[in-house]
RNA sequence: GGGGAAGUGGCGGAAUGGCAGACGCAGCCGCCUCAAAAGCGGCCGAGGCAACUCAUGUGGGUUCGACUCCCACCUUCCCCA
């Protein structure tokens, strides 16, 4: 007969189980497997050389998530890859010479060791890299697709430019004005640039939020917000003198009558028209002014700088007042917001009318409020919605009649129309960086901009000193020399369909097939950081709308059906970093606390969306839990071999002091805890560890008192699979010291039974008028009658009933008894 | 400025209309030990000798009963401007 050690040898026991599943390849769905499929993914890492306790948090949820659906009978899929294109890959190359492909790839070594050191059962086959031929060829294909549909296009616009990183940002990657990775201040540049057009998409994007229950309201108010789509007009100016017209979008058209100038911004194709127009003096200032703007970032525009302009010495006309208006070039209207122009209303827009104050601009009032409305002088801007006034026609309506009346006569007189505006803009892709996927365009003087065949993909990332003779190529058209595209596309691009590559991952005909989107679509449960709210998961709906449209995959054309936010890990209250020399590493937490600690740690400190802190007290209690696991179930391991049985023969048995009750109780509260947790996809697992401490003291006191117990045993023989999905190497370590011959993580769930958890024995609250006054020891089942009859024989309570009438009674059964008396 | 989320012991948190503070951390006491650590047992919101009273950011409201629902305010965080 062996006798396990008195201590828990957290070390030798999480290498030994690490090893074994790594070998047996427990973690493979089965494709033909009859059990309901469920995928469930973290969002993927790059690659930066370690892992931190933010990812251990990230994927400790997420293995967890997918035991428990394993073991409650799902065939899951379970995939983990690599982000692996990127800055600072090629950062590090220019700092310190080493090539980015090699760097990434000793991270990624690095980063799957570790990945797997946290005791992680991922579907290791289906892994992949972004960097790779066979990843991005299919980047390339699909990017190739796009632009069959229009969706992809090169244009000249103003960008953002970030000066740090030398590259241009998409709009989403601009966070108050700056560099979403650096903090750079962003500048303004004119570039020609790719671009993808989700704005195509906008709408679908929009309303199918909608549908989206299962995401939290929080990120879908925000890709509402970034959408942002108002209703509200197009109407056309005018230029006197000049066959052009400007067209400006407003939410306001009933404002019309009070507009008072016209304000374009400085790169608005017109004013260029404009300087045949008028004098050589009013061109040079407008010059001047234009210029002074150029780097200029569109937060400084907008709101660091003072509203500014100049007269263009131009006038357009009202098409509905046909009034005659100055056209000044500012510094707060954006080329590529909206058309670039604006109707300035003064009196009923606040930067309108602190810009006409500076300039001295007239400010007619056109609305007045509907109830107790003067027009009297404003002293502000009255941006609320009212009757119009001196308005024409229009004179007397309201603002909601008077939008609807002037869209119609626009349209008739062909001066616009009613007309819905976004704030999303078109998504820039090209990046001035080698470290991406090359983008498939040749240039060409004779055929113009040709695309790579797509049997001549991939188009192949070239060593950085071969650059300029990869750039050197026949054109694919006429065979003339021409000259590659030389951008990169944004590694959004990869992570936006990195999810249909994990179930074909070696389809080297298609980027995946059909038939396993239709098995395997779509991700029952993504779980990730909220920073890509509006970044990667909105660029994944759109693709996987543009994926449905080609009918590339079945079902819905959403691919996240369920998103889980999981909140940061602090360190003794400060965030992680370098700097402040408090990373906490997974090889020195393994080493020192064990993993199933860790990952215990992890779920139990806060709820998973809650900010966590990390600390060395905190980890210490969960070390101790494992500790008084192992004791707990010392005498009952080792000689035991072979007599659990099969999950048939492990009923609970019948037992009759309370003690041993409350222990199958708590047993079976434990399991209901860990499965309603994962079906209600609250994934509170901290309540449910809560339970497994009380269920290991409830066994601490049993195995001292009696530890022949039959409850005791039962408790013991079951353990091991309560804790499988968060503490899975102990739970391995005991199952095997059981006598157990299989892998406890292919087992079933224990299924809670309602008859153990219900006590036969209450204490019932009794209550006088709302305050506690008895708690009395009934049984369970005891009756309304009865409740009322025994809170009337408790002494404290008749004192409290004292000289009172007894009015009515509130009555939960088995809880409470409320007496309610005047 | 607009929108959203949150606020509970010394700390993390539990309770989603029914015993506020489960469980853990820290702390205190005891057992064990030559001693310590570990372990095991106990105590642990405030006031009070006690019966009790007060207590879930603040103030109102709904209800037999409110941490939980509603209104207003304060504070913090997030998003948008």
């Amino acid at each position: 007969m062996s006798h396990m050690a008195d201590a828990y040898d957290y070390r030798h026991v999480e290498h030994k189980w690490q090893s074994q599943w790594e070998h047996e390849r427990l973690y493979r769905p089965r494709d033909g497997d009859a059990k309901p499929k469920y995928y469930t993914m973290e969002m993927l890492p790059y690659p930066s050389g370690d892992l931190h306790i933010g990812h251990a948090k990230n994927y400790t949820l997420g293995d967890a998530v997918a035991r428990m659906m394993r073991m409650l009978g799902y065939n899951v899929l379970h995939p983990m890859g690599w982000d692996a294109f990127g800055l600072p890959a090629e950062n590090a190359a220019i700092a310190r010479g080493v090539d980015p492909a090699a760097w990434t790839a000793e991270n990624i070594l690095n980063m799957r060791r570790q990945i797997r050191l946290m005791g992680t059962g991922y579907d290791w086959s289906r892994e992949i890299a972004t960097c790779e031929p066979e990843y991005y060829r299919w980047n390339q294909w699909l990017f190739l697709r796009l632009r069959e549909h229009g969706l992809a296009y090169k244009r000249e616009a103003p960008v953002n430019w970030c000066p740090v990183d030398a590259t241009v940002l998409a709009n989403e990657q601009v966070i108050d004005g700056r560099c979403w990775r650096c903090s750079s201040l962003v500048e303004r540049r004119s570039l020609s640039q790719w671009f993808l057009r989700i704005t195509a998409y906008a709408d679908r994007l929009l309303e199918d939020l909608e549908r989206l229950d299962g995401w939290p309201e929080r990120t879908r108010t925000m890709q509402r917000n970034w959408i942002g789509r108002s209703e509200g007009a197009r109407v056309r100016f005018e230029v006197e003198g000049l066959d052009e017209s400007i067209d400006v979008f407003t939410t306001r058209l009933d404002t019309l009558y009070g507009a008072t100038f016209l304000a374009v911004a400085p790169e608005h194709p017109i004013v260029r028209a404009l300087s045949m127009l008028v004098t050589g003096e009013h061109t040079a200032q407008i010059q001047a002014f234009a210029e002074s703007l150029q780097s200029k970032s569109e937060l400084e525009r907008t709101s660091m700088m003072e509203k500014r302009g100049v007269f263009t010495g131009a006038y357009a006309i009202n098409p509905l007042s046909r009034g005659r208006i100055p056209i000044w070039v500012t510094n707060y209207v954006l080329a590529e917001y909206g058309s670039g122009a604006v109707m300035g209303v003064p009196a009923h827009d606040e930067r309108d009318y602190d810009f006409a104050k500076r300039y001295r601009l007239p400010i007619e009032q056109v609305i007045v409020a509907e109830e107790g409305g003067t027009e009297a002088p404003l002293r502000a801007s009255y941006v609320e919605d009212g009757r119009l006034i001196a308005s024409g026609d229009f004179t007397g309506m309201s603002s909601a009649d008077a939008r609807a009346a002037m869209a119609a006569c626009l349209a008739a007189a062909g001066a616009g129309e009613a007309s819905i505006g976004y704030k999303l803009r078109d998504w820039l892709i090209s990046r001035q960086r080698y470290w991406g996927t090359p983008i498939p365009i040749v240039y060409c003087a004779r055929c113009g901009e040709v695309a790579v065949p797509d049997e001549q993909l991939p188009v192949l990332l070239p060593p950085r000193n071969a650059y300029e003779e990869f750039l050197k190529t026949p054109c694919p058209r006429c065979g003339e020399p021409a000259r590659r595209e030389s951008d990169t596309m944004d590694t959004f691009f990869e992570s936006s369909w990195y999810y249909l590559r994990y179930l074909d991952p070696h389809n080297d005909a298609a980027p995946w097939a059909l038939e396993v989107a239709r098995r395997w679509m779509n991700v029952d449960q993504y779980i990730g950081g909220a920073e890509h709210a509006v970044l990667h998961l909105l660029y994944s709906r759109f693709f996987y709308k543009f994926f449905h449209d080609r009918g590339w995959i079945a079902g819905g054309d959403e691919p996240f059906q369920r998103l889980f936010h999981q909140g940061l890990v602090l360190c003794d209250g400060e965030k992680m970093s370098k700097s402040r020399g408090n990373v906490v590493g997974i090889d020195e937490t393994a080493d020192r606390h064990g993993i199933d600690a860790m990952r215990l740690f992890l779920l139990y400190v806060t709820p998973p969306e809650e900010t966590s802190n990390w600390t060395d007290e905190g980890i210490s209690g969960r070390v101790r839990l494992l500790n008084r696991m192992w004791r707990a179930c010392d005498r009952h391991l080792g000689g035991s071999a072979g007599s659990v049985g099969s999950l048939e023969e492990r009923q609970a048995p019948l037992v009759d002091n309370a003690e041993e009750k409350a222990l199958l109780r708590a047993v079976h509260a434990a399991a209901k805890s860990a499965v309603d947790e994962t079906l209600s996809r609250r994934f509170h697992y901290n309540t449910t560890i809560a339970k497994f401490d009380e269920l290991v003291n409830l066994m601490t006191a049993i195995a001292t008192k009696s530890p022949q117990s039959a409850a005791l045993r039962y408790a013991v023989e079951t353990l091991p699979i309560l804790i499988a999905p968060f503490a899975p190497h102990i739970a391995e370590e005991l199952w095997e010291r059981l006598g157990q011959t299989g892998s406890v993580h292919l087992e079933r769930y224990l299924v809670p039974d309602e008859r153990l958890l219900i006590t036969e024995e209450i204490t019932l609250v009794v209550q006088v008028n709302g305050k506690v006054r008895a708690r009395i020891l009934a049984d369970a089942r005891v009756s309304e009658e009865e409740a009322v009859a025994l809170a009337l024989r408790d002494p404290n309570v008749r004192a409290y009933l004292d000289g009172k009438d007894l009015r009515k009674h509130i009555y939960v059964p088995g809880k409470l008894l409320n007496l309610v008396a005047a």
